[in-house]
DNA sequence: TATTGTTATACTCTATAACTATA
DNA sequence: TATAGTTATAGAGTATAACAATA
């Protein structure tokens, strides 16, 4: 059953149409690009991702963030010092273990979230709504595979 | 029928399920983040841009690949200048136009290129074969649809 | 004059290494 | 000693403004 689709790039050939894995690459590589070149506000990706991480998450330590980001403990000090700089997050030294600093969200980061979330969903949905309804259809259930693939 | 498969961004609850544009434009970002970091060489990704376009549509002028990846010609310049410094392309004075510079790639970038997108392929492809072979199909489709939604 | 490309300059994000404060 | 965070420093990508060469 597996082999009914191939999911492999070919190795026999030596260019072979473009298969699933080609396909999948391609537009999800420039969808992204578009998504966030074109629907962002005044704040960068790297900034964006860490309101984001607060949002969704919760206060967290510069060290989680950096985890959470997969980028070094510097790069995110001064990421979270730009955000602070801005008003778009709070740091506070935690009481109990004066080493470590707690990185919050502000309400101005909060709406500054929803509204690029709000405008990467208009960009998308404006480009959606050209669609059928049965490939809207498509489109919502490989979503959500994908959303389960990426995240195991 | 449009109304059977809603798109757009709920504006009448305060916080309903998640829906089709979140679910795509989560899964689209993420997965893009993964690829883009966990399966790339030695080359920044707009390096990687800048050779996969010479190798896809042929040599072109530092202009028209900074028009080609919406970046302004000051940086594509530093682009190619690193590209060239590392023997992944060429630059020539045009003959005709003195004016202008015709970048190619050379047979190193040329095979960069093709490693590249073998290991990304090939980390998708490990993904991809954790799923049905229904599910894989509708990815497929929605590939497919979404390469065209993006290119129009 | 208009166009192509580069240089000058500055800002952001990234990294590694070394440092401070706390545990 | 070990850990959390910062500072020091450097490299790459981006931008705008100003310049050179050519058309």
């Amino acid at each position: 059953m597996a082999e009914s689709t191939p999911t492999s790039t070919p190795q026999r050939g030596p260019e072979r149409r473009p298969d699933l894995a080609t396909n999948l690459r391609v537009a999800v590589l420039r969808l992204s690009r578009r998504l966030r070149n074109e629907s962002t506000l005044e704040v960068s990706e790297a900034q964006h991702s860490v309101l984001s991480a607060l949002f969704h998450l919760g206060p967290m330590t510069p060290g989680k963030l950096a985890e959470h980001d997969h980028v070094q403990r510097p790069s995110m000090t001064r990421t979270v010092a730009s955000l602070e700089e801005r008003g778009l997050v709070t740091r506070e030294t935690d009481p109990v273990d004066k080493r470590s600093v707690v990185v919050d969200v502000t309400a101005e980061g909060r709406a500054l979230v929803k509204e690029i979330k709000r405008r990467r969903n208009a960009w998308l949905d404006k480009r959606l709504a050209k669609l059928t309804a049965a490939e809207r259809q498509v489109v919502a259930e490989a979503a959500a595979i994908l959303r389960r693939m990426v995240e195991q």
